[in-house]
DNA sequence: GTCTATATTTCGATAGAC
DNA sequence: GTCTATCGAAATATAGAC
């Protein structure tokens, strides 16, 4: 009895402990290798050989490629949304852009690979999530643009156009990690110091909130 | 005599006229190739067929798939160098950086597969074109950021750290063409109207300009 | 759940007639 | 300079023993 109870409690405790680790290790593998090569230049060799599993394992996994894909990119986006949080609860825009920024730069520095990988996918036109633009992210940013609105509304940052203002964040924070191999480049090849990424986020926070007239 | 003569004269005109224009057929079709699927993804035979090509007369014009990848790279590199030249010859940033942000922005907006090939390939590590940002990019970053030291030791703007500024500029400028089709679905589907690119230029313009203190 | 061997497809590149 | 046919390499995916 005791022996049975340990096997139907342990056994496929230690499975899904297995699947879960596999999966995690395939995961990551595939985020570095997707945004080195991108989806066509990937191999599922090169994944299997970053994670030091045999290839067939991977398809055990991962029905094919594109599931494996898929499943990545959707990983990255459930950092932003999460990260966005802090958009919100926000007493005016100082506090709110502001935080939003620095959780932003944050991950960009921590992420670049997810980052590259999402910016690969829409940049060939969203194969595989056109449908969370079109749902989440859509709903997400019309939220935002409604608080922008009402910050302008009560006089706390001057009349920007929230989209862009939006598209602006997106762009100047994402852009540490996406084009990092060109920063690299320019700061002599190598990678940015922590002084360094402070002075970038201290840069954009600085342009941005007094270019909304928050600053 | 005057057939060796129209021979001679016309015949090699002729044929380089066929292949300047076929070369230029190869190019923009590449171009949007690569734009859409990434070096990886894309293949001789999207690219032949869309330029309404046997295949092998892609390799007869550019012997590998990479030397077509490479040309297109180049092509669009040097379209952002001449663009950049509005940024000099300029009395202060408003000119300045204010034309080189319109600059930017039409860029976008007319070569905005170019921007994504160039986007690609820099995410990717910039197998191709590294030698390129180490030399050109790195002399031309360096040039601007001396300007821009100037109109801030004049007074002429805030104390923003030059080099942040110019990624902010590349960021946000690009992001209307990497990010185009993000952008797109966010507008109901349909590209930005005449009106809708105005009002981006000029939140772009209005941001960046307060934000350094020379709105 | 793991891994070797292989089937099947696809793509880059070339040969050779016209 | 053009184009059909094809080679050879490489990649995804699977079969089947362990």
């Amino acid at each position: 009895m005791p022996r049975t109870a340990q096997i139907t409690r342990l056994k496929p405790g230690k499975r899904t402990d297995i699947r879960r680790e596999n999966e995690s290790l395939i995961r990551r593998a595939a985020e570095k290798v997707f945004a080195e090569a991108g989806f066509g230049g990937a191999t599922m060799q090169l994944i299997a050989d970053l994670a030091g599993l045999p290839k067939a394992n991977l398809h055990y996994y991962f029905p094919t490629k594109e599931a494996l894909y898929r499943r990545v990119v959707q990983d990255i986006f459930e950092i932003w949304l999460n990260a966005a949080a802090c958009f919100d609860n926000a007493k005016g825009p100082v506090d709110g852009i502001g935080a939003y920024i620095d959780a932003k730069m944050e991950i960009s520095r921590r992420h670049p690979d997810g980052s590259k990988v999402w910016a690969s996918e829409v940049m060939h036109g969203a194969p595989v999530i056109q449908d969370y633009l079109e749902t989440t992210l859509r709903d997400w940013t019309d939220g935002r643009i409604a608080v922008i609105q009402t910050w302008i509304d009560s006089g706390k940052m001057a009349p920007v156009n929230p989209r862009h203002l939006l598209y602006m964040l997106w762009a100047t924070t994402q852009h540490y990690a996406d084009f990092g191999h060109q920063i690299e480049t320019l700061n002599d090849g190598g990678p940015l110091t922590d002084q360094q990424w402070r002075e970038a986020k201290e840069s954009v926070k600085a342009v941005i909130l007094r270019g909304i007239g928050a600053g």
